[in-house]
DNA sequence: ATATATAAAGAGACCGGTCTCACATATATT
DNA sequence: AATATATGTGAGACCGGTCTCTTTATATAT
């Protein structure tokens, strides 16, 4: 009974060191590749630690070196095609750099992004990539950079905070999504979004705390404005959260007594609501009624008629989070930055022309 | 020059210890809620822990205890809705547990999945869930065992290994959507799948290295064999993972001879690839050819007709390996299973039904 | 041959927690 | 009052690595 068969105890470079005869620092040294050693010695402890199947702790060596290798990422839900998309990029680069990648969700609530960045931190991530739900309320992320772990805010900028963020350019995605409508010559122009709030309809887009949905609604005014048209907030909804949400907006607009004649989803999974309710109404797009929806996403190229969409580039998106963070980690003294990765239309068959203007 | 400003040293048990004038132990209990201590030096110590900022240090705990409080996930490629959502369902039960997902990708390689294997194992996680590249190449998914280390295999069973294994009823999957095809009149039916293979064609569906995959193919063959289909494997195909190769296949089965009458395809991105060459075809769903895919995916309830699906429950599925991970790494003592989760046809607008029988 | 530089290996502290054990004080038992 | 038991606190080992510092062996210079 000296040696259970079923050892749980994990070989250690103390094990190994024991078994090459050799002390546990020169063990130590071949193990962890750094020092120096002769080859004599390092063939013995690498035979050692082949026999005894040894395998690094990683825990131990973060704990000494104070670098866990991981990178931190909390995003609003994986689920989203949105968000995966955006963490295999993260992930693609951070491996190539040498480091893993640990998921949170936040579900879009700030108490749960909360907790999520506090349970990095206490795993003593390298660094953090996080999509704030909300970009007025950031003592957390403060704590971050009090803590002393670099940050990039990915999809949303909070400037106030001062540290560089990777997002779209929304509000030129918004203005070129709207000015593409209005060349049209649609007027009454819908802006449906996902984004949870205490009413569907906007009371004040600067009150908006999500930074994408408020660029974008910013940037669908700015141009209704500039074109003159009139009661153009009327037609901005938020609260698109769920199908039946979603049918309650849609159903809503049409039955206004002057209904919008294009709709802009504001990301695949609310465009994808949108295309399913029109459909379910039995009305034609974009015979009765236009389309775009934010984000290129599968369902969007197999409808009939293929949808409009504003294509970003959320893949490179997270690459340019992950290599940016990266260069923090490596020290690099960049000045703060908010990087908005170009979007660009992509015309397809949900909007319709409209013969002449009527308002 | 004592007391840099921007020290990043963090606080430790020791550092609240000596603000709240107690022992290292004391402190450590308060913080570590173990151990008993009087309310009075509690509320000293969380008073000190709070006016220093402390926070603890999770790697260290885990180094001590052993436990990392981290599930390790393995999985083909998140991008894929299906791992996606799978990821989705372990992780949202992995957090009710207290327990944190650290995700890496494979790409259905093997030699990826070996490191990401060999990382996580040298992270200390807690339990693994891993859905092999591969069911005959087991030698690293075997040594997570001696390491002793919980294991729960995803997607794909691999019975010698003698884990548990959270799967669909793939063959059963299989049989229903064949039956169902055979139902509505149709004898040449093509099954398409993403995996990797040497050959498009299928040798022998034995060798087939991925379980789900293997288990399809036999499904299908079984049932075309039952009801008397001759050439049946003729129309099975492999390595249909991206694009253009699945053009290729597509456009092979449909110069052949005999072309099929229905296609089933391996999976939502398979399928989707499948619908999107059929559409470039112009071949029109179901008239000019019927098919069925696996995963009830987004893009499948917008297309012109709907796409008749095996509905598998991938949320449940993830939550299921999570559950039984969970349950193993407190300790339950329960035969290895493989837990086959139920899939369900629905039925949409894809397959049409044949008149006569024409063979 | 002696001094000096250099290379290789060993001893042991350290990271920040947990945890065992010893000890002091307070309360209960007879 | 003496002994037993419970309760709270402190001292210090320990986890498995890294890393500094010291010692020993070998090579080169004078």
């Amino acid at each position: 009974m000296e040696e259970p068969l079923t050892s749980k105890r994990s070989v250690t470079v103390a094990d190994v060191a024991k078994a090459a005869n050799v002390s546990k620092a020169t063990a130590a040294r071949v193990l962890g590749g750094y020092g120096v050693v002769s080859d004599k010695v390092r063939a013995q402890v690498l035979a050692a630690a082949a026999a005894l199947e040894y395998r690094p702790n990683e825990l131990a060596r973060s704990m000494t070196t104070g670098k866990s290798g991981i990178i931190g990422v909390v995003v609003g839900d994986i689920e989203n095609a949105f968000f995966s998309l955006a963490v295999r990029g993260i992930s693609d680069v951070a491996r190539m750099a040498g480091f893993n990648v640990i998921i949170a969700n936040s579900g879009e609530e700030l108490q749960a992004e909360k907790s999520a960045v506090d349970l990095l931190i206490g795993k003593r991530v390298d660094g953090l990539i996080v999509t704030p739900a909300r970009c007025d309320r950031m003592e957390h992320l403060q704590d971050i950079r009090r803590v002393g772990v670099p940050l990039v805010l990915f999809d949303r900028n909070i400037p106030e905070l001062g540290v560089d963020a990777v997002t779209g350019d929304d509000f030129k995605a918004a203005i070129i999504a709207t000015r593409y409508l209005l060349d049209m010559g649609h007027r009454r122009i819908a802006y449906v979004s996902a984004m949870d709030a205490e009413s569907e309809f906007l009371s004040d887009s600067h009150s908006i705390s999500n930074s994408a949905v408020r660029e974008r609604v910013e940037g669908v005014l700015k141009e209704l404005a500039d074109a003159g048209v009139e009661k153009a907030p009327h037609y901005v909804r938020l609260g698109a959260t769920d199908q039946s949400r979603t049918d309650d907006i849609i159903r809503s607009l049409l039955q206004d007594a002057a209904p919008p004649t294009a709709l802009i989803a504001s990301d695949s999974l609310v465009g994808h609501r949108v295309f399913k309710i029109l459909q379910a109404l039995e009305l034609s797009i974009p015979q009765d009624i236009s389309m775009i929806s934010f984000l290129d996403a599968d369902w969007t190229t197999v409808t009939t008629p293929p949808i409009t969409v504003i294509d970003q580039p959320v893949y490179e998106m997270g690459k340019k989070a992950a290599e940016r963070l990266i260069l923090r980690l490596n020290g690099a003294d960049l000045p703060v930055e908010r990087i908005a990765i170009q979007t660009a239309l992509i015309k397809r068959g949900s909007v319709a022309s409209l013969p002449g203007r009527r308002d």
